[in-house]
DNA sequence: GGGAGGGCTGCGGATATCCACAATAGCCCG
DNA sequence: CGGGCTATTGTGGATATCCGCAGCCCTCCC
């Protein structure tokens, strides 16, 4: 189980909420503001995220707005004892993964988060192995990238060798440093490896 | 551009809706009942749901409901004066498209209608697609569609003909039929077909 | 009983792919 | 300058794939 982010401004309901989620396993840490976890913030942070819309300074809205324009992926949930529909809306639309009124009940609540840290997981999971298969292509030369595209487009060496200009043989050596630093044996394997992680 | 159905039953509501929309040159179908549109609903019916929430009768969330138990992949809208936090969040997590509150913007309604107008059309376009692809599949024979799927994971026909316990040939034999019903012409873009429609 | 369709197999040849061995050439870096 | 990386090409042979031609067996159906 990863980490619950408890982003509020009230030290109060962070400690009522750390005792809450402490008291079922769920590991928990504070942030008293949004400028402080956004400045905390790495790529790598595992998760997910409870955030107060209204805080001194910074909101939580702005928060997740600036996160997502960081490529931050962690599921966030929302708390708030001022939400409306429209905000609701709109959060939920931009990519939130929950948005709960206060005053809750704090076994939903608890749900909730462990379900986002669950999606959060499985995220993380499919997202190591795309990491890894693009760790290959990065190893892989201009030269070498061409040709794959083009053998996972389908198309026979020769055809390859022409629109490349090049002979046969030596889309074959490139073909085959393309298998090799890819790791797989065959172009189907290479293509489901490229069309299933996008 | 498909047709906006609108669900409500406030007569006066649908007519106003109805000259909006056909001022913005977006065809409406006005149902005066959820039970109405639920009868004369069909698989192929294209277009996006505008869903009034409170009405005599089946609720604007129940026929929401029902019609995720048919497989209904209309786009949603819900409109509704009553709206509230938790009513909306649990809409959208469901899978509805957007929640708008009376009174609304009409501008921003009718945009709302017109992106969930393109959506629709988009994932029909695409779902034709598939729909092309599982017609074929359906010509194939038990044989054919263990040797695709076979071909498709990368086994060679040396492998495969062992793991079913037949001469390569057929296998040949086999693999022939398949591209020829698939109507490709390689196996990397038979892996393509299948990967991308899922 | 004969015809249609599906499944299985062999033969042989045309293509394609895979690969070891060998060689040329440009570029960058210590 | 020599070494490493990239790109390029050739020869020749082992494998794999693609395909037409031919034949056999079985089932279902008219």
């Amino acid at each position: 189980m990863t980490t619950l982010h408890i982003v509020d401004d009230d030290e109060a309901i962070r400690d009522a909420l750390g005792w809450l989620f402490q008291s079922r396993s769920v590991p928990v840490i504070g942030w008293d503001s949004a400028e402080a976890f956004l400045e905390a913030w790495t790529p790598d942070m595992a998760g997910c995220l409870l955030l107060d819309i209204r805080m001194e300074g910074m909101s939580g809205l702005e928060l997740f707005d600036r996160l997502l324009g960081r490529a931050c992926r962690m599921p966030v949930i929302f708390l708030t004892g001022h939400g409306d529909v429209p905000i609701a809306v709109a959060a939920l639309k931009k990519g939130a993964r929950d948005f709960v009124e206060k005053p809750f009940n704090d076994n939903e609540l608890v749900d909730r988060v462990i379900d986002a840290l669950a999606f959060d997981a499985e995220q993380r999971a499919r997202e190591a192995g795309q990491a890894g298969v693009a760790a290959r292509v990065a190893t892989l030369t201009q030269r070498e990238k061409q040709v794959m595209e083009l053998v996972v487009a389908g198309r026979l060496n020769k055809v390859i060798a022409d629109q490349l200009g090049i002979s046969m043989r030596t889309v074959e050596v490139h073909r085959s440093h393309v298998f090799e630093k890819m790791r797989v044996k065959t172009a189907v394997e290479l293509t489901r490896l490229l069309t299933s992680a996008g």
